[in-house]
DNA sequence: AATGAATGAGTGTTCATTCAT
DNA sequence: GATGAATGAACACTCATTCAT
């Protein structure tokens, strides 16, 4: 039995044993999962496991490496368009709901990677909890200063900006965990739109036009954001401000 | 060398043991606790352990269950209090920033629980994410029928209420296990005020004074709640009761 | 909770955790007992059983001797007769059929200390196999005198008595245990008699004489043997030979 | 320190490693022998160990199961020549010893085996009595279908078959056993001679022939078996067949 | 590159026994 | 005499990792 099996690239293996990983993981947790049921589950042998994996650690810090790029591409390319969309005036709302929208998106879409990150990396080996913390970090920092940036503009109030995007996160993890973990069906853009409304309310500094716009968008559930094109021709009064 | 040690009463004992393992757990994360560790720690033998615990998974489960014991408590002494300040009128801000307090010092309090609870006990053992959600759940759908209360006595806007819970409760300990983790120091009574002006905008209907009251509270910060004969007085005109 | 109990006299605290012991040993095994069974199931504590039984061992060597002792009492009350009924004449084959049922109702009647002795104490600690096979030896080499003492007055034929003895006890033995050990009902006194008529053919002299008699006792069952007078005055013919 | 050692094939290893338990369990008892016991006398790592057999109880199943397939080879060979023998006629009594001789010949060579099996399987794990009664059930059940059938040509007189299998394993273990376990030099074919002797005269419905072969068997000691040409020829007028 | 037999430190758990009360 | 909390050696078993093939 040597040598037998179709010669995969590096990186297919590699890929594959990944992918396999991260079910089993998603399944059992990352400690009562052995290496033994990842090669099973890849269908290679233990030693090929640690051709391309120093350890079992290793593997797991892949899974939330691959996690975190993922989320960081998303999230710099949404960055972009909110900046977009404050430089062309109040309809930030709508990007900010898309920016929503795409990350419920993203994580009912990578269900086992979602458990993965928040049920299990934390509070198991020490190196995970760090490399976790360092992402969430940047990626709370990333949302403070859109916030910042929102508040010189005058759009929402003056704050804690850290603590605030460590209020949107948590609550935006907490319900997407909550159902990512259950089976239950859910509306994700519902809810998507339930966050931008809750948020947008706590922090505007106009709340008339924040309703007028949140009750629009609720009605055109489920909701088509405006064009880039819209927004500019929409709400040219605000000016740059 | 069997039998020698000076016997302390059952609880005592088992109190001592308690309190030892939540300081491992919290150090050391649940799979990485041996028993031994444990045992080291408080200073007695791996029998003894198992007079008082019948396995591992036990006295982690005891924890857990200290921990929603001591939670559940103090969120029913809570709720009286906010029911009171709902039918004392619009006063109820002062209650729920003194909720919010009360929770906040006391994950603060009980760093190593904290760390525990929601750092380690998800996503381990089976058991313990199951006795944990139900706890959560029951926590949550508390909060969510005084939401409804509110919602229905019109000071708050409809919305889902049990989203909506889970948005507070997710905000709010987005930030207690934050700083908890970190050795950094904060203003616990800030933060507490930053996730109540947050969420009391958020839902608020009448948002001026919301506003108005805010402001109030953050001059008075360190911030003394009235008392409740200061509540009566203060707000008989809004009398929905 | 102490020295509430009733005060028993020692012996009765002994026989009564014996008692249990047996019970509990008969239903798990010695290996799987543990003492915590044992005084659970005596309702007395760790330490009393300690006071007078010096260690677990003990005790199941209690229990071998208790057996042998009266097994003893049996073999020997019986042996007398067998020689009674030898001096008596021919009629010495009701003697060893009521030795037979004596024998056979002895151990129906200590099921617990049948299945123990035959099914437990052999091949567990050293200690039981010595004193077991010291037991043992010592019922089979009284058994063999006895078949002696027939061949010597032409009773039975010429073998060897020790290996013959064996024979005897095993088949008694084999179908003993594997009617204690089922729950199924079964005639012992059938059975004692099929063992009886089993070997006195396998070692009589005359089976002529035999086979009249077995006829008549197989007749008569259930089987009353004559008593000793009976016996006396039936067969005075043989003479002492 | 880790994956060293020599690979050997599945099967030599697992081989070496069952001998090795054998002569352990057979010195020490069931209980009283540890993995670590075997392990250090087979000179593999624990883990090796495991590699090869579940745990401690299915080594010592599959160290019963062993000895039953050599045995039901055994009794299926000679079961054969058993029923030759009926065929061909009255000198079924030579094929009788020669099966005796056998089943000695079997133990004898396999002391530790038989020690295992008849002084420790029963009366440990409830698995273990399960598995050997099923066994013992099995090899009674061919012996007493054999009696029956002996019974059906007359050659052995009417009783309870099951009982009698019974006597004759009963009477023959004992023996054996005794024997296996004790150092002593021990003539085996004159006491499987002894048994055939105890059971033909016990079963025999011709008594006067019967003596006569046993008296030329005993003679003929050690007794050659006469070939099936032999009997054949020996004992044409039955011809049951 | 791929294999899988082999390793052995480490785990959770049991239980006969002791002895201060 | 009786108790039961305390002990700790011993156990069965696991699994990440190695390396000769």
């Amino acid at each position: 039995m040597r040598g037998r099996r179709r010669a995969l690239t590096r990186e297919e293996r590699e890929k594959q044993i990944l992918n396999e990983a991260i079910h089993v993981f998603a399944r059992k947790g990352y400690a009562a999962t052995s290496v033994n049921d990842i090669v099973e589950s890849a269908g290679v042998s233990r030693g090929t496991f640690y051709h391309y994996f120093s350890c079992k650690e290793d593997i797991f810090l892949r899974i939330i490496d691959l996690y975190f790029e993922n989320l960081t591409e998303l999230l710099t390319k949404n960055s972009v368009r909110i900046k977009r969309a404050i430089f062309g005036g109040g309809a930030f709302l709508y990007a900010w709901l898309d920016y929503a929208l795409e990350f419920f998106r993203f994580h009912r879409d990578n269900p086992q990677l979602t458990h993965i990150i928040y049920r299990q990396a934390m509070g198991q080996e020490a190196s995970f909890s760090k490399r976790l913390s360092d992402y969430v970090l940047l990626s709370r920092h990333i949302l403070a200063s859109e916030l910042r940036m929102l508040a010189e503009r005058n759009l929402i109030i003056k704050c804690d900006y850290d603590v605030s995007a460590a209020f949107i996160t948590g609550a935006a993890l907490e319900i997407i965990v909550h159902y990512v973990s259950t089976d239950k069906d859910y509306d994700m853009e519902r809810i998507a739109f339930e966050l931008v409304r809750n948020q947008s309310r706590a922090l505007a500094t106009d709340l008339g036009e924040v309703d007028r716009i949140l009750e629009k968008m609720e009605r055109g559930l489920a909701i088509k954001p405006p064009t880039l094109q819209d927004m500019m021709a929409q709400v040219p009064r605000t000016g740059t401000q």
